[in-house]
DNA sequence: CTGTATCCTTCTAGATACTG
DNA sequence: CAGTATCTAGAAGGATACAG
């Protein structure tokens, strides 16, 4: 399966990060990953209801093929998986950090602007 | 249209960010309003050979409704547009920076692993 | 439990044409 | 030139089934 692809000037570094934070579901698995040292799969899929078992593959897939997540089969029936950022991935952290800050930024004016248009 | 809509806890702060942020062109387009103070629809089209009319206007129109972006139009004919971030969208721009220099980063060690297989 | 393949529906975005 | 609407091909993603 393609990722989805931006556009941009090739190479361009803020397509690269994108790449790698945006896609459907991956921003609330970097949630999980920066709130829990280690993750399993099925106890993502239990924290993320609305994503479906083939598309969380697919994300962690990727992350890992992107080298900011690894994993760690344990050959035991039934199979059990370990994922946790790898160092390269926790230099992503900041910047997480950062969009978060303005997106609460961002959610605060917009429920200010909100309650003004509807008069509270 | 609807915009491509990223999951995670309600109202999560990334997504937020990531709404205005990411979106098929939407990175070209902030590198020409960071680059230039005031940009033109013809002239962004120009910049961006692979954009389609109807995708450039598209996201314009969301990097408007969003706020992060203001329109002005001279009546006159044929019609001329000025765009240019708000004080609101520069804002973003530390954040942009942020995530255009980890992906320096990412992009020049992945030249690296890329020149280690390939036995350079 | 983790992971992959298939089928099928929904959505995205390009091409085109038309308006002011 | 700027902006919108329609039509359509192709991509994305859910449901399901199956394997290790």
């Amino acid at each position: 399966m393609k990722r989805q692809v931006y556009n941009c000037q090739a190479g361009c570094p803020v397509e690269s990060t994108l790449q790698i934070i945006s896609g459907k579901w991956k921003s609330v698995i970097w949630y999980h990953f920066i709130k829990n040292d280690v993750c399993h799969f099925g106890e993502l899929q239990r924290n993320m209801k609305d994503c479906s078992h083939r598309m969380l593959a697919l994300q962690l897939k990727e992350l890992e093929s992107d080298g900011v997540i690894e994993k760690t089969i344990y050959p035991v029936m039934p199979p059990k998986t370990d994922y946790k950022l790898t160092a390269f991935g926790e230099t992503l952290i900041p910047v997480i950090k950062s969009m978060e800050e303005w997106g609460t930024y961002y959610n605060q004016r917009k429920i200010a602007k909100d309650n003004m248009t509807t008069g509270n």
